[in-house]
DNA sequence: AAGTTATAGTTAGGTCACTAATAATTTTAG
DNA sequence: CTAAAATTATTAGTGACCTAACTATAACTT
């Protein structure tokens, strides 16, 4: 049935992508999802744990212990704010900030190997369809 | 830019995709990953672990555990191949059957809610798209 | 027949992700 | 102004996933 092979095309897609860039980011001495987080911080650094939480879309505990790691990785600090006392936020370091590019890089060649034979047409019609998913979602 | 929004609409609906079916799965008290290893039996009982493996495009432990996490739940019970003693082969119990049509139902409201709103022409379009995706990656 | 190689599975240890329960702060309301 | 409610983050415990290192069995190889 149409329906089940898109259902089962998406997770197949989605969990060997996880897979390959989880190869591509060991060379970084990186795990999936770290990146993510960092990437939120190239964006805008010194986010609150919350905003990361909603950046990423996933709960407090799993950011509290990605942020631990990373900062056991020396990428990232912790920083007490002052005027409000419950929240953390979270600093790039300098090899924090010194990772953007290698893995852009590496998203870049990822990306360019996942929608390699598509045209700029149908990739135009892809997002709109999984944004049209995306919103479904929610 | 375009590509770039696609891995980040791929990457969101996979997340928010499996935390659905989470949800959707804990009224059955099943986790996320194990129905998909039970849909491997139902289609074909008593399959090894190796199979497994390759059916569910995921490494060895990871079978293991999840078999063992379901034996516990009395889902499924290990055999010893008789002719070759090395290989454990999995099968279904009663109650693991018995989960076939309430897990598909899920699957289907999950399925019917993410397409809601593309045409028929457009979903075989993305079937397409997403085939030749699935074909970059391996 | 004995030793090497390959295959099937497990164990140990790590990360991401979740829920539930908790502590420490604001903030709000009676 | 104080007691209740909300917010921020952590801890504890679970499971899916991984890699690396291991055991046990089977199949070659010479």
């Amino acid at each position: 049935m149409l329906n089940d092979e898109i259902r089962e095309l998406l997770d197949k897609i989605s969990s060997q992508t996880r897979r390959n860039y989880n190869h591509l980011l060991h060379d970084l001495n990186l795990h999936v999802g770290q990146d993510n987080l960092l990437c939120k911080l190239w964006r805008e650094d010194g986010l609150t744990q919350v905003e990361l939480c909603n950046k990423l879309n996933c709960e407090a505990p799993t950011v509290t212990n990605m942020v631990k790691a990373l900062e056991k990785k020396g990428l990232i600090i912790r920083r007490k704010d002052c005027t409000d006392k419950r929240i953390t936020r979270i600093f790039l370091t300098d090899a924090g900030r010194n990772l953007e590019a290698p893995v852009n890089e590496k998203w870049r060649k990822q990306q360019d190997r996942l929608l390699s034979d598509i045209t700029l047409d149908e990739r135009m019609l892809l997002r709109r369809l999984l944004k049209q998913m995306e919103a479904n979602l929610f």
